[in-house]
DNA sequence: TCAACAAACTAACAAACGTTAGTTTGTTAG
DNA sequence: CTAACAAACTAACGTTTGTTAGTTTGTTGA
């Protein structure tokens, strides 16, 4: 199922290119080049640079709801449901570090799934806060304001794709292990 | 000094369209129409698009400049200098949240100006992380990777301009203890 | 009253854009 | 040997892009 090596050899060096200039700066043309083949050719293989986008945005989404309903049924506390969270975006991030930045930048730029995506996002983002606000309920969490938690750690995770390339010395485990101890444990002795 | 009125309305009405679309999405002609005015108008108060985007980003990036030197040149310790970073974050970002939105997406648009904007965000970035290392041999701070401190603390404060807007209610005083609170002490019991 | 000026306009430009149509090439299965 | 097919090609399209040149309009200080 995975095959169809080609059109997903287009997707991936086009995430790479939307990484580097975003998707609205990255001409048919540019990925074309980056290809070695004539702007035409691509359109043997995709249907359009708006569906290189959604290809792009919408599996790594989904990625991120399944994983996030898989903690939401674990029987886990909610610290350690937050520690599985920290680990779930490094294991997808790690995984596509290019599509990640389009996730992140150029969202917007999603026409026809643009509702979809947001209402993926949504539902993630309120899963995110429930464990929160239930962890400072069960007194496992620091009682300060729960949005400004999530807001922190979350956009934490989302900066992942940027950094984790740089540092592909540090195991994901490793990583996993010091980002929730700074997250979570804080940093003040 | 800060009159040029008309060149100014321009330059802040970009950014609001830069934030919401990314600097190459936004056409001159977005741009006039949000002013009520023709494209060509625009010429008779700006000399180019990339000008704009110049005229956005160096003005804030050196502002954080600014900001960190006054706060290296303080004999605070070394905590309270992060918590002066986190309230000079608040302060920047809330009187701009649209320009900062390009400095943190469009900034690889800049083109003369690339080198200059990456050589100011290196030594931000080199006064932060020595601030964490001089904490963390003083004992003030725990003995963490400081890169990944410093990774998780940035992001935050660099996203800020996403999460100010819908939270007109928090004072800017409120926002900073509370984010302090939360990326200092941890969010641990 | 009139010169000066800020700020808008119309018209047009060459270049770059995403995309389509039709064709050629090389490989592979029967 | 040949039919089928994947994957490239050339050529071109209509549109949009940033920008320039030259002109018009309204206000303001001498």
């Amino acid at each position: 199922m995975t095959q169809e090596t080609r059109k997903n050899e287009i997707i991936n060096t086009a995430a790479k290119l939307f990484k580097e200039k975003g998707y609205s700066a990255v001409t048919m043309r540019d990925l074309a080049t980056a290809m070695g083949i004539k702007a035409a050719s691509l359109y043997n293989h995709i249907t359009s640079k708006q569906d290189i986008l959604k290809a792009i945005i919408i599996t790594i989404a989904e990625e991120f709801t399944a994983g996030m309903h898989a903690i939401m049924n674990s029987d886990a506390s909610n610290i350690e449901k937050l520690k599985k969270i920290v680990a779930l975006h490094i294991n997808i991030t790690s995984n596509n570090t290019n599509g990640m930045a389009s996730l992140n930048n150029d969202w917007m730029h999603l026409e026809d799934q643009l509702d979809y995506y947001l209402q993926l996002r949504n539902e993630y983002e309120t899963n995110f806060l429930s464990i929160i606000q239930r962890g400072i309920s069960s007194l496992e969490i620091k009682a300060n304001n729960p949005e400004i938690i999530m807001f922190s750690m979350l956009t934490t995770l989302r900066s992942l794709y940027l950094w984790i390339p740089k540092k592909e010395d540090l195991s994901a485990n490793d990583l996993a292990h010091s980002l929730s101890e700074v997250l979570i444990e804080g940093i003040n002795i």
